[in-house]
RNA sequence: GGGCCUGUGGUGUAGCGGUUAACAUGCCUGCCUGUCACGCAGGAGAUCGCGGGUUCGAUUCCCGUCAGGCCCGCCA
């Protein structure tokens, strides 16, 4: 090694006696008049350093300058420390470094924040200085696990032929999906290019020229508001291939995810992973993208109370609605009026006008609502719930898709809350299925749910012009703990079907041919049936790290409101750089109501 | 676009219509030869995010604004 004999984290019994040169940063110093201590910090852990003038005054005299965060240069001998002096907090406890020559190579204003241990500083420090944050080791840990990851992925794949191969970033902005991020172009009076939303049209192309298979780990942009599990640029394990069947491919991915939960934490998880269709785990659990690690699944209840005399189920069915009931276990007795209504406002979030609720007893439902059903319904009520006594029963009726919203959030929230979800489980799990679009009412038109290349289910193709909604899509997406972990399908490979695609969509033929032309034009140039998945890596860290935010799996975030405390991002430009893309920034007054 | 929460020494928190604005940690000085979140003694450090209003008086109440966070819409 060059520069030092070790890294800390490498000193051990195993070399007692030897000389050892470290380098690194102080990370606390504790200094007993004649003794100094110094806690040595480089990438791969600590070790305790001793300066002692008996053994060399100089060192020690210097020792007595070192404060947080210098740099170090230190030379010495490993010696073992006495086992009362043990320190078992550190894997190098055993074992000290007794100083002969130390040299400051940098000194360290005092740290806005501390960097040892656990963070409680806020968000915008930690983002400001991320540098200093960075050196945390938890979060150190956090990027060499994600750089574990991406090995394991790119060996696994490399394995597999698949070549890794890189596409542009300035690119044409499509009218589908996500909003873009424009970039100008100089040269183009008033045109724009487009940061990609995903490499999709052209790792397509790559599979009309021959590569069948291709992958790419490769940042992708969207100009949306954010979450905690969504940044505006993230990265993506892009993958396509030709000539694979479905089964094939989801068995392909299985085997990486299995490799990668090995490497990492050494579980041998069980695949094939479960598959659900879309409309079992929205029945089942709201969510297409449902957390499997705890039951408390949604009933349907629909036909049970379709001609009861509460009014509000009822008419809910009769417009077309549902009623789904939740049945949280034992809880009767440990929930207040107030909670109670308290949920009433965390549904109404996701649109439910209400939330009714029964408590269930020996021989009766208890409740407001209660009064309303027979003595049949109240029956069938309590055997499809498998209601006992003590359990507490709520109810959502309203359109399906304000059900499914709502009380999905409810019974996430229940498992939260009541502990019922095991956090050590990685629950993985295909949702197949998908619709092919869904209506958008605001714009009056179908929308691709996946993307516009996404292959309709063969048996459904005749249903396209008729009834759009009811098509079913070769896509299938990897959740993981309730998150989406990627979304994949087998692509449209006919010029005619994509073309009916778009028009499905809307599209007019010049619309289509504006756009997309280049892809219709590939497809009459011996396409290959191919298919293929793009894979959240920010998220898989997140979720192998066990954290909850995005933003402590990439290197450098962006804040909420996607900007960046750190470098200033976004910033003015000069008048100069706007006059040279032909742009002017214009202020639009604010419009009256 | 909308909703909710937060903003007080460097950092994290407490606080209250009138205070010398409290505590912890960090920082500085001194003492200390076995500490490891070292300890002990002393010290410096805050116009309570910003603007306006109410009030005799606002860090505290109200309105606005900015920043951060979470969620809905949006996004796959």
């Amino acid at each position: 090694m060059i520069g030092r004999t070790h890294y800390c984290g490498d000193i051990s019994e195993a070399l007692i006696g030897q000389k050892v040169e470290l380098k690194g940063w102080s990370q606390t110093r504790r200094d007993l008049g004649q003794v100094i201590f110094i806690d040595l910090r480089d990438r791969s852990g600590i070790v305790q350093v001793v300066a002692n003038p008996e053994f060399s005054p100089e060192a020690f005299e210097t020792a007595d300058k070192v404060r947080s965060e210098y740099v170090l240069s230190v030379k010495g001998t490993v010696v073992k420390r006495d086992e009362e002096t043990y320190n078992e907090k550190i894997p190098t406890g055993t074992v000290e470094v007794q100083v002969d020559e130390l040299a400051i190579l940098n000194s360290s204003k005092p740290l806005p924040f501390q960097v040892d241990g656990e963070t409680d500083v806020s968000e915008d420090v930690r983002l400001k200085y991320r540098y200093l944050d960075l050196r945390r080791p938890e979060m150190r840990e956090t990027f060499k696990l994600r750089h574990r990851v991406t090995k394991l992925i790119r060996d696994y794949l490399d394995e597999n032929d698949f070549l890794d191969m890189e596409t542009p970033m300035l690119t044409k902005s499509t009218p589908e999906g996500a909003r873009d991020y424009l970039v100008p172009s100089r040269v183009h009076h008033g045109e724009f290019y487009a940061l990609p939303q995903s490499p999709q049209l052209f790792k397509q192309l790559l599979m009309v020229s021959g590569f069948e298979r291709y992958y790419q780990i490769v940042r992708c942009f969207r100009d949306e508001d954010l979450r905690a599990d969504r940044q505006p640029e993230f990265t993506q394990v892009d993958i396509e291939t030709s000539f694979m069947e479905k089964e094939d491919f989801l068995q392909l991915m299985e085997e990486m995810m299995k490799r990668i939960m090995k490497e990492v934490h050494g579980l041998d998880i069980t695949t094939p992973f479960p598959r659900l269709t879309y409309e079992e785990a929205m029945n089942r659990y709201g969510s297409d993208k449902p957390d499997t690690r705890f039951g408390l699944e949604l009933v349907e209840l629909s036909d049970i109370v379709k001609n009861s005399d509460f009014k509000v189920f009822a008419d809910a069915v009769k417009k077309g609605g549902i009623v789904k009931g939740l049945n949280v276990k034992g809880t009767a007795d440990k929930m207040s009026r107030k909670e109670i209504d308290d949920l009433a406002d965390f549904v109404a979030v996701y649109g439910a006008k209400g939330l009714a609720w029964l408590k269930v007893e020996e021989d009766s439902l208890k409740g407001p609502i209660a009064k309303f059903f027979s003595e049949e319904e109240t029956a069938q009520l309590r055997e499809a719930l498998d209601a006992e006594a003590g359990d507490l029963l709520f109810f959502g009726a309203d359109k399906k898709d304000v059900v499914y919203a709502a009380m999905g959030a409810l019974r996430l929230k229940f498992g939260k809350d009541l502990g019922l979800i095991d956090e050590k489980a990685f629950n993985f799990l295909w949702v197949t299925e998908f619709p092919l679009m869904e209506y958008a009412e605001d714009e009056n038109r179908y929308t691709a749910m996946h993307h516009p290349f996404t292959s309709p289910v063969r048996a459904d193709i005749e249903k396209l012009e008729e009834h759009p909604e009811e098509v079913r899509a070769e896509a299938y997406d990897l959740v993981l703990n309730g998150y989406e972990l990627g979304g994949g399908s087998q692509r449209i490979y006919e010029r005619d079907l994509q073309e009916k695609m778009f028009k499905a969509l809307g599209f007019s033929a010049e619309e289509a041919r504006d756009q997309f032309g280049f892809l219709l034009d590939a497809f009459e140039y011996g396409t290959p049936p191919h298919g293929g998945i793009a894979l959240g890596l920010d998220r898989l860290i997140m979720l192998l790290a066990r954290k909850n935010n995005l933003r402590d799996t990439i290197l450098f975030p962006k804040t909420a409101s996607a900007s960046d405390p750190l470098t200033g991002a976004p910033g003015e430009v000069s008048e100069q750089q706007l006059d040279e893309l032909n742009l002017e920034i214009v202020t639009f007054a604010e419009e009256e109501e």
